[in-house]
DNA sequence: CTTGACCTTCACACCGATGTGAGGGTTCGA
DNA sequence: TCGAACCCTCACATCGGTGTGAAGGTCAAG
């Protein structure tokens, strides 16, 4: 597919696909008269990225690790140098603490919600703990 | 403490404590001469600002939701605007979605980890795929 | 053939988070 | 009293992700 409908079905202006291609997140093949032709395999891998741009990873780092992570077998990556593997494990580290931070806020967003809606107990008074822990998201 | 403490205390550099306070974040005291004075608190606070700021929230979302969050009593917070629940529901669920990925992804890259580490299995040959589910992190 | 929708590259601009430095005041110890 | 180590404000610079526009090529439909 052209850039175009790359475009559309991820919600991604096409300025930023070719960013992304530049700064060597995703690799088009070109067509005879240069246009980019995006395989179909790269609507998910869009949405991947956006995603860990959107939690704040850098274009950098994405690129380091996204080649760990194509799906068909998972270990696309023959010859792992230890530096790569520190660089991974630290990243790793580095997703566990974000996801640890945003835990503990959305939590605690929640947890203010439940309370503001009066969801059984009417506001001030922070008596008693304990309710329905109906809060799925 | 003066902004130098904090400063060391956070790992954050003076100028970044400044700018949190332009942005309305935190609200330190001024002493006698013009130096600010911070509550011992705002350690904490500090950290979790910069553990949202990492997570990819803005400043903007931060100000927003930092009110919700404090320790103390659950409900600091008396008269929370219609937009204002609204607000939080939203960031409540952009922050449930950056969890998501980032989880996902740190999954899938603990994954790599584990298999390039031939923990247990000798690499390449993608035919079994069951091992001990020991990766708790 | 022309028009319009799409694509190309290039370049400049914006915004938010952060770095850095100038110019100047305060405090404390030598 | 002098110097070092703090602090202040102000302002400009950088960097990454993103927006936007100019100048031009490709292609299908009228």
């Amino acid at each position: 597919m052209r850039i175009g409908e790359l475009s559309e079905r991820t919600g991604t202006p096409p300025r930023l696909l070719r960013y992304y291609e530049e700064q060597g997140l995703i690799i088009p093949e070109r067509c005879a008269n240069g246009y980019r032709s995006y395989d179909e395999r790269l609507v998910d891998r869009v949405q991947q990225i956006r995603g860990l741009l959107d939690a704040g990873l850098p274009t950098r780092i994405i690129k380091q690790i996204l080649p760990c992570l194509d799906k068909p077998s998972t270990i696309h990556f023959p010859d792992p140098t230890p530096e790569m593997l520190a660089t991974l494990e630290c990243e790793l580290d580095r997703m566990t603490r974000r996801i640890d931070c945003l835990a503990r806020n959305r939590d605690a967003i929640a947890a203010y919600l439940a309370t503001v809606r009066g969801d059984g107990v009417t506001v001030a008074e922070p008596s008693s703990a304990e309710q329905d822990p109906a809060q799925q998201d």
